[in-house]
RNA sequence: GCCCCUGUAGCUCAGUGGAUAGAGCAUCGGUUUCCUAAACCGGAGGUCGUAAGUUCGAAUCUUACCAGGGGUACCA
């Protein structure tokens, strides 16, 4: 609907002035002001030098479309109201499986890295943010016409993982009944007595390597509790044994004009106008970014048309660096997305909890999920914006869980589903769209202008990767529905209208189930 | 010091260039012989942190300042 309205005005513009614009078309702030609205007189104003008033009414009188009933300017804006065939025949479209699904996407092929989490301990709600994140983003992406892989980059190489066999087979020691000194920065919590356990009753003798199998284990079960999935789980310390960060090096060093400066026995990287960062240290080896750089060189081998990372916040300052030495090898980095997920701040009640991983204290996604659920849980993480830090008040996500944002959305699909299904027993057909046009009442108008924004929502969602705009969009909808429902009865109303009425639950029934299953939440039929 | 995030109703947050700035919670009042009251309707509640600038138009963009949070390793 969006599309031929923008496309209508294009034209109007075009064979008026002469000139291509890109208007913006939204809709009005009032229901009598029209449907949708359009700038395109502002855009136009300076350029032809008329006041933006005349120029919406010359395109106001030239405008036309088969789904326009009237054009009128007002103000300086464009404003369109839809004829309500039009409205009936999308409606008509929303009870199909695939609404809202869009193809402007082209098989783009992206790939999204997320969660990637330190294998050194369980997952805890940060992660579970980022997880909720990216797993929904994905499923956005694709109900928009992207081909999707998510990847997982496991950070299996490197001081962390070594601290944490080390921390195991002090563990293991103390369990002997050694008496043991443990450096301050060791792991600590019930997972590492557990590990150490597990490794006496093994025979382990590598406990790197079996720390880190036992731990991307548990994290692997978390996530699968929390309904997400990987396609792929990239390995750091493959990819440096098959020399793919000693080639990042060699290849930098290669170039004319080499971005390395060796400085205190290390190898420092530099380039712009920020301070160096090493890359090789005095001990020879790799920091982080090293074979984080030859990890993005083999996503964009791979042949992906866009990367979207999903990093915390602590992450921001190796980006630069990333981008610059990409750059330098060649790589589109324009086609390299970087979004931040804000840090979660966990809280009960007033009180703060305070989490560290290496002193044990923390709270996992397991914990998380025997708390407050996985369908809550997501929803909440989601109807942030990814650059806003977030409190997570668990005693509030419990106790109000009847008021929560999640219920309210689920209940008007239990609500609906549980109409449809006594619909049925009294013999009346739910799917029918014949007579759709008997549908006069406002509330009636209000829901299927907005059941058309669902298009629109997810088209926005994708291009600013942001999910939380389809939770919102799901709660004004329900609500749009609950009003609805009250106020008009639907079984026992008027017998020539209970079909159309019918039909039109079911479309709403339908994006709602549709809206809850992009975000990753379950879709009950009784609550 | 430098970098990042944030500042919108009592609280938690939407709104990132358009018209009279919205929702939930809390609060006050009302709605159930009838398809799910986990619901609905109404009232009250705002110097959009401050100031300047850009613009036909700014909560939204720019700059400076103020306040809160986080980061600032040859950890990742």
């Amino acid at each position: 609907m969006r599309h031929k309205i923008d496309g209508f005005v294009k034209r109007t513009v075009k064979d008026l002035f002469g000139m291509e614009i890109s208007p913006e078309i939204t809709h009005p702030p009032s229901d009598d002001l029209g449907d949708y609205s359009s700038n395109a007189a502002f855009l136009l104003a300076k350029k032809i030098h008329k006041s933006p008033q005349d120029i919406a009414e010359m395109i106001a009188r030239k405008i036309e479309g088969d789904i326009i009933e009237w054009a009128k300017a007002i103000s300086g804006f464009l404003n369109i109201k839809i004829k309500k065939d039009a409205w009936l025949e999308e409606l008509k479209t929303a009870i199909y499986r695939d609404y809202g699904n869009a193809c402007w996407g082209n098989d783009m092929r992206v790939l999204i890295e997320f969660v990637s989490a330190n294998p050194t301990g369980p997952l805890h709600v940060a992660s579970a943010r980022a997880a909720s994140f990216g797993d929904s983003l994905s499923r956005i992406l694709q109900s928009q016409g992207f081909e999707v892989d998510r990847e997982y980059y496991i950070d299996d190489s490197g001081k962390q993982v070594e601290l944490l066999g080390k921390s195991i087979e002090l563990k293991i020691k103390e369990l002997k009944g050694e008496k043991v000194d443990f450096p301050p920065d060791a792991y600590k919590g019930d997972y590492i007595i557990k590990l150490a356990k597990k490794a006496i009753k093994e025979n382990i003798c590598d406990y790197t390597k079996f720390g880190v199998k036992e731990v991307l284990k548990m994290q692997k079960g978390a996530l699968d509790r929390f309904r997400i999935t990987f396609s792929e789980w990239i390995s750091e310390s493959e990819l440096k044994e098959k020399g793919e960060a000693d080639r990042v090096i060699e290849d930098l060093q290669e170039l004319k004009k080499s971005p390395f400066v060796k400085k205190d026995g290390a190898l420092w990287f530099i380039a712009g106008k920020r301070e160096g960062r090493v890359f090789i240290r005095s001990d020879g080896s790799y920091t982080y970014i090293v074979p984080d750089i030859a990890y993005h060189r083999y996503k964009f081998d791979r042949g992906y048309d866009v990367l979207i990372d999903l990093l915390g916040p602590d992450h921001i300052d190796h980006i630069p660096e990333l981008e610059k030495s990409l750059e330098l090898l060649g790589y589109p980095v324009e086609n390299l997305l970087v979004k931040i997920i804000q840090w979660v701040t966990l809280k009960r009640g007033e009180e703060k909890i305070k989490m560290s991983k290496r002193s044990g204290e923390f709270i996992t996604i397991d914990e998380l999920l025997d708390e407050v659920g996985v369908d809550a849980a997501r929803y909440l993480f989601l109807m942030r914006k990814s650059s806003m830090p977030m409190d997570f008040d668990l005693e509030l996500a419990k106790e109000q869980s009847e008021r929560n944002p999640v219920y309210y959305v689920q209940y008007g699909h239990a609500r609906i589903s549980s109409l449809l299904e006594f619909a049925r027993e009294k013999n009346y057909i739910t799917d029918s769209p014949e007579k759709l046009n008997l549908l006069r009442k406002d509330e009636e108008w209000k829901l299927m202008r907005k059941i058309t924004e669902f298009k629109e929502v997810l088209e926005d969602a994708a291009k600013m990767k942001e999910p939380h705009l389809l939770c919102y969009y799901l709660l004004d909808l329900s609500k749009f529905y609950h009003n609805f429902y009250q106020k008009v009865r639907i079984i026992g109303g008027k017998e020539e209208l209970i079909q159309p009425r019918l039909f039109l639950s079911n479309a709403i029934r339908n994006v709602l189930a549709m809206g809850l299953s992009l975000l990753g939440v379950s879709t009950p039929e009784r609550m």
